[in-house]
DNA sequence: CATGCAAATACAAATCATTTGCATGATTAT
DNA sequence: ATAATCATGCAAATGATTTGTATTTGCATG
């Protein structure tokens, strides 16, 4: 997506358009793979780009109110992490080794969600699920 | 479980047996769903024992590491939950209202893993699946 | 293009959950 | 009982994230 798509996008969802959104945005768009505050904080400077982590920090936390971005803990880290909402159902798959983090489009819990309405008495809204193991790479080791 | 095989537990694993381990597996083997370190913390105190937050922290890794307890980080919660390990696979559903946490046994993941594995060329070794939702109660408001 | 207002930013300090260092106290094998 | 070992309390450190506040910037308007 190219930087003035990125700013229309910002101005769609009622925000201004600043340089470190744009620059926060333009990575967790690149990026096939979640990535943590830190990091993006990392990205930014690399790019020539000053900023600070607290202003890292309070744009995911409003493009994530917006819904341009998604955030998930991962089982085993005490940091979050951040992509970009492609407003689809993901499920990922976490390298235990090289803490690679894999998406996965497919679902496999559709008929579930109603099975355990059903049995519970709960309304069900979402669910998470994650895959822990291996890579290939790690695999070997 | 009474106090006695709770010892007994204890030094089967290899463990001192103290006052402090005992209220904390006392509490988690009584407690129906997860619970945080705080919490544990405040069950052992109205129970007229004087205990330190850390004396709870570093008594749960060490029950970790024996596989007595389990650790389980929540969506949308900065703080764990611990309980006690009954070695069965479990998954969770959390009430986005209350907050209260309802263990379920039933696993609808078992082919889907090796699904995975066959298109992925990972080597999957455990998964996480949490439901989202509102209990009864919170559902009606 | 100047300008004013609301929103965004930097920076430091606060917070929250968790961990650690160290001196002291309890538990267990001998 | 005694020593060796491990557990504990307390305070201070840590790491991730949040917040207060003075200053700067984006952008609608004249």
């Amino acid at each position: 997506m190219k930087k003035l798509d990125i700013q229309e996008e910002l101005k769609k969802n009622g925000m201004k358009s600043t340089k470190h959104r744009v620059a926060i945005l333009d990575i967790l768009i690149k990026k096939d793979q979640p990535i943590s505050a830190e990091n993006i904080f990392f990205e930014i400077q690399k790019m020539d780009v000053a900023i600070n982590l607290s202003t890292v920090y309070r744009n995911l936390e409003a493009l994530l109110e917006k819904g341009l971005v998604t955030k998930l803990s991962l089982s085993g880290d005490s940091r979050s992490v951040f992509e970009y909402n492609r407003m689809v159902h993901r499920h990922y798959l976490i390298c235990l080794g090289c803490k690679k983090i894999l998406a996965i489009e497919d679902c496999p819990i559709k008929g579930y969600e109603h099975q355990i309405e059903d049995e519970t008495e709960y309304q069900i809204v979402g669910h998470k699920l994650d895959l822990y193991g291996y890579c290939p790479k790690c695999k070997k080791k």
